[in-house]
Order: structure tokens, then sequence, then C-alpha cells
DNA sequence: ATTTAGATTGTTATAATATAACACTATGTA
DNA sequence: TACATAGTGTTATATTATAACAATCTAAAT
């Protein structure tokens, strides 16, 4: 299994930090909330963020430039993700679809160019904010 | 049409470099080819970004911070995205399929969310680079 | 147990990306 | 004209991310 990797000191406080929070968590805000734990640089924490975006245990919304905590078993070391944002009140939620990510997964362009990797991020309003 | 907005002399300055472009440029990349035309800090670059961006003549390639020009006539004023990015020369280009559009325009998630907009970058080895 | 290669850490400095605030100017339209 | 809206120029600053280097930890191979 793909999330089975023992993590370093620093890489569990950042992925606790972050599968605690209810929202996706920029890095600026991950180094002010663990400096008391002893990180105190960004470089720190963005080694950690590298680590643990490689095997999967976190993902990156690249248009908030935050990252979220993976709780979708199937997702295969972020090699295929998709997401959902609510515009308003920023709210994000990994998709898991079998449907979606077998037509992604599939999916080649004009010239037979057969892709490695995705990312997809939907926008929208959440029911809450509708 | 969506493309028909008289552009301003910045957003025209802006839009023509990145139109000319063999590859998506970054901001500051930008800034640095239009200063001999009188734009001479980000901000002038940056509104001119934003609003290219919003009627839909230029993408934002997220996972890159870099801007390229829409070649896709049937692209939806920026609402709806779909890029494939070759990860060793970077080359950026914007798909444009019919079904893939209409999948991901249908596309409903568990809660019968629809979504307003999307983005969706591909990654993997551009036919030179395989 | 010792060696060794690789990954991780701590640290300082700096690069790259993006926005705030404010005064001013152009443009369309009532 | 006068009013609203969008765009401009400018300075300063905020936010996101990486370079470089020495030190330390870890796991596996002798
Ligand atoms: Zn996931
Ligand atoms: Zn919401
Ligand atoms: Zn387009
Ligand atoms: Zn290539």
């Amino acid at each position: 299994m793909h999330k089975e990797h023992t993590l370093t000191k620093n890489q569990q406080i950042i992925f606790d930090l972050i599968d605690k929070s209810p929202e996706p968590m920029k890095a600026y805000s991950i180094l002010f909330n663990v400096q008391k734990k002893g990180i105190k640089a960004p470089l720190q924490v963005y080694r950690a963020l590298d680590k643990l975006v490689e095997i999967g245990k976190i993902h990156k919304i690249e248009s908030r430039n935050a990252f979220i905590a993976c709780h979708n078993s199937s997702c295969q070391v972020s090699k295929a993700t998709a997401f959902s944002i609510c515009e308003i009140c920023e709210k994000v939620t990994e998709i898991s679809s079998a449907s979606l990510s077998k037509y992604l997964a599939n999916f080649k362009d004009k010239d037979g160019m057969k892709y490695s990797k995705y990312n997809l991020e939907f926008f929208g309003l959440c029911k809450k904010c509708r």
C-alpha cells in the first residue's frame, strides 16, 4: 500500500496538522502552527510538504497554493487527483469517482499521447453556500 | 462572441507578447519583456493578466504559474480548460476534445453538486521527449 | 560493530510570485 | 456637463518558494 511510509518527525508533525485541519492549509500558516514544536524555517515545512505530496499522504490544491490530507484510499500516490472547490467558503473536497478516474486515466489526446498523471479542480458553490 | 473585447493598451501589449510566445510565460518574464514599452511595475502586468484571463484571451497554467494564449475557439471564457503538460520540456498544449468537455461539463459529484467551472492539467511526456 | 550511501535536518539568505493603497486619467453614457 | 466605471502609474509590502552548505540521522552491507 502506498500510504505505509514511516514518516520522520517533521513530516509527522506537519501531516498531523494538515490531517486535523477541516480546510486546506497554506505553507506559512503551517509554519506558524508548528513553530512551537521546533520547526522554525519555511524550508523545513516545504521539504516535509514535498515528501508528503510525493508519497500521496497530502495533495496540493494548485489554484490555492494550499495542502489537504488525502482521505481517498483508492487515490494512487497523487498521480490522479480531483477536487471540488467552493468559490465562496473555499471548502475543498477530494472527489472519489470511479467513473471519473477511469475516464481520465484512459483519456488520450489527438496525438495519442497518454498521460502519467493529472489534476482536476472543479469550482462551484457547495451545499451551504448555494 | 467572447473574444471580441477591445483591449486597452497595456492589455494589448501583454496579450501580443503571450500570443507570440511558443511557451507559457511567467509574470515577471512578461514584465521584463514589456519594460521597453513603458510597463514598469508588476501590478500593471498582473492587472492586465487578470483581465485577459477573465475575458478568456489567455489561461493560467496553475501548476506552473504561467500564462498562455487561448487558441481554442470553443473554449468558453476560461470556464472549462484542459491542458497537457510535458514534464521534461514543459511544452503546454490546450486540449480541445468535445467528448472530454462534454463529460466534465456534465459531471456531478455524489451530492449532486454541479460545477460552473473546471481546470484540468494532464502531465506526461510529449512526442519529442518520449 | 564499522562503514558507507542516502535521506533528512537546521540555518541563513534570497528568489519568485502576487497584492494593498492611493492619487490620477481615460471612456462611455445619461 | 456630470457621473459612473474601468484603467493607469507608483511605491511599498505581502506571500510563496528555493539555493547553498554543513551537520546529523538511518538503514543496510560488510
Ligand atoms: Zn487523494
Ligand atoms: Zn461554500
Ligand atoms: Zn482556451
Ligand atoms: Zn517534451
